[in-house]
DNA sequence: ATGGTTGAAACTCAA
């Protein structure tokens, strides 16, 4: 079963792109961010017709995330739980059927959080928190859990090209560091790394100064497991090809192959 | 040296 998750930076600007990569990578579930679009102007018809079932928890403007997969969708949830007062979408999460058994699924997109210093940064942590809480909660049912999206930390130097240039930017703060390292301590995997640990790893290049071109990217998509999902982790990569086309996002999706029917 | 680009929406913000 292949999971990916890629922040498409405008799904209907990259409904093309999308409908290609669909078509030719086949991925079981699809975790998309930065839809930036409310839920009736999601493009799900041309999805659809690929055999997609599509949830999705859209806001107008920006943020907005989706589940695409080819199976169905069960028990969709909305929103982070933690803060009722949140009006920004950045979550969903959704159970996926997997033979005979499921996988729980979410799609997420924390806070950017620049600059720092400023209430946006504080938005990040307190996200960043109630992440961790729900991440608890969801690690009691003891069953594979895949937490995909944007998580917009940096986790270590080597997931920069250059981490000089990120020190003073809210995805390298030493906060939201911390807070990936006690996601990891509650007992999850990071996918791409565990069958990556070379350098150069990288799923997000920005648009200015030639940062494709001169490989000057971070990694800030990532794939966190729970102990049963991560028993059945067979592969993990990023896919670089819709980075390299026309128009492109300016992350790239990343995936993994879980050993389930 | 403080540039450079993109999407959505609207006379600018978020990234």
């Amino acid at each position: 079963m292949k999971i990916a998750t890629w922040n498409i930076n405008g799904v209907k600007a990259r409904i093309a792109q999308l409908e290609g990569w669909l078509a030719a990578q086949r991925p079981d579930v699809v975790c998309l961010q930065e839809i930036k679009s409310v839920d009736e102007g999601f493009p799900a018809a041309p999805i659809e017709a690929l055999g997609y079932n599509v949830a999705v928890h859209g806001q107008k403007g920006f943020n907005g995330v989706a589940i695409l997969s080819l199976r169905p969708l069960e028990d969709v949830r909305r929103g982070l739980p933690g803060d009722p007062t949140d009006e920004q979408a950045r979550y969903i999460e959704a159970l996926v059927p997997a033979g005979d058994r499921m996988v729980r699924v979410a799609s997420i997109y924390l806070p950017n959080g620049n600059p720092i210093g400023t209430d946006k940064f504080a938005y990040k942590c307190r996200w960043m928190d109630r992440l961790e809480a729900h991440m608890s909660e969801l690690l009691t049912l003891e069953e594979p859990l895949v937490l995909a999206g944007d998580y917009n930390i940096i986790p270590e130097p080597a997931d920069a090209k250059a981490p000089q240039q990120w020190s003073e930017d809210a995805l390298f703060q030493p906060e939201s560091r911390a807070a990936w390292r006690r996601y990891l301590a509650l007992g999850m995997t990071d996918a791409i790394r565990t069958c990556h640990p070379e350098p150069d790893v990288y799923s997000f290049w920005d648009y200015q100064a030639g940062a494709w071109q001169r490989n000057n990217g971070i990694r800030i998509d990532h794939l966190l497991l729970s102990p049963q999902a991560a028993d059945l982790l067979v592969a993990a990569d990023v896919d670089k090809g819709p980075r390299g086309a026309e128009k492109p996002s300016d992350h790239t999706p990343v995936w993994i192959e879980l050993e389930l029917g």
